[in-house]
DNA sequence: CACATATTTCAAAAAGTTTTGAAACTTCCG
DNA sequence: CGGAAGTTTCAAAACTTTTTGAAATATGTG
């Protein structure tokens, strides 16, 4: 496989700043970090991003690519894409630790607000292209509206409801994912958990 | 107002007319059935599902597979596959047409009732497994927080706070799906707009 | 029944995505 | 400055998913 080498590099005895000292996942750490990378996977992003965010979730302390690497069994290349990644969204957080030079990471515990951020980048972009399509659409089946044609008429005019239709219910989602977004600034679980108990 | 050919629009620019009259997309159906094709292949379905999907939807009387081999110019086999694969998710039906002996296609167009069954089947599986994996990843933590080796029980009892809220976050999530599916079986637009509303 | 046409299947090809590993780069330290 | 350790980059390889096209199958009709 591949020639892992640092067992000789830790002399250093800095007394606090540790490499981990077990470097294999708890069960329940690889179970968890598996889970995570699968939903998160589905959702549309890499599971080595779920990955990596679990294990830094469920780490006492930072830790750096290197553990990262050991703990995942992932290449150096890898690692470091996928923190970069994770740090693009603003979900795993460099650390400066004071007497080694490497970095280390950590992850945000805030489930919430990292949850709502990516909505609000992510889907939200999705969701506003989608709405400019379909209003861009509408505009372009207007004069067919007018056609002397009855067949064109007719089709354009269903059309038209139909985007219509197609460009409530976006909006309709953009709505839902900005009330997400604003309410998560402040503390949004106990909000939704209202919001589902109200359905009668 | 000039038909569009999908084809034309991929790289060769090469536009190899083939089809009847009025078998080709208007502007507006190409621009609609591309931006639903993206929207739900990055919600993890595939871009032809959501182009066929669409055709469908915007078409005033149902369209045989050979049709929309036409407008979006993909093999039969490929037609054939999205239409069964959409068949199963139950958003397009088969529809008998006398006279004719191939099968005509379409599109479910109660939206909202498409889009919660969806939910249904797939996100709330994905997050039941989750929910799975989190309880099963408390019990095996739960002897570690009896540990001899305070450093092992500190790891246990942060791990075991942690997957917890996970483990909320997830149960909040179903939680979510639930409402979203019972109550979508009713009309659901209105009452999430209700929902949208009170944030304040 | 034989025919023509419609539909499904599926192995192989194409396209797309992720991972790797080695080289280039950066930074810190003596 | 020179070197050591850590990090990033990126082209190529491995892997995954999607699409194709042709053969197999099914179905209605004369």
């Amino acid at each position: 496989m591949d020639p892992v080498d640092f067992a000789a590099r830790d002399a250093s005895g800095k007394p606090e700043r540790v490499s981990r000292e077990g470097k294999e996942l708890w069960p329940s750490e690889a179970a968890v970090s598996d889970r995570v990378g699968r939903l998160i996977e589905f959702w549309g992003f890499k599971r080595n991003m779920g990955r990596v965010w679990s294990v830094l979730y469920l780490s006492p302390d930072p830790l750096s690519a290197e553990d990262l690497r050991e703990a995942l069994q992932l290449s150096s290349g890898a690692v470091s894409m996928t923190l970069s990644e994770l740090g693009r969204w603003g979900v795993v957080r460099k650390v400066w630790v004071q007497g080694d030079r490497r970095d280390y990471f950590s992850a945000e515990i805030q489930l919430w607000k990292m949850i709502s951020r990516v909505f609000n980048e992510r889907e939200k972009a999705e969701v506003e292209n989608a709405i400019e399509a379909f209003e861009e659409a509408l505009v372009s089946l207007e004069p067919l509206k007018a056609s002397p044609d009855p067949k064109v008429r007719a089709r354009a005019e269903l059309q038209f409801e139909r985007i219509t239709n197609l460009l409530e219910l976006a909006r309709l989602g953009k709505r839902l994912l900005d009330a997400l977004v604003t309410t998560a600034k402040i503390d949004a679980e106990p909000l939704v958990r209202f919001l589902l108990q109200r359905p009668k």
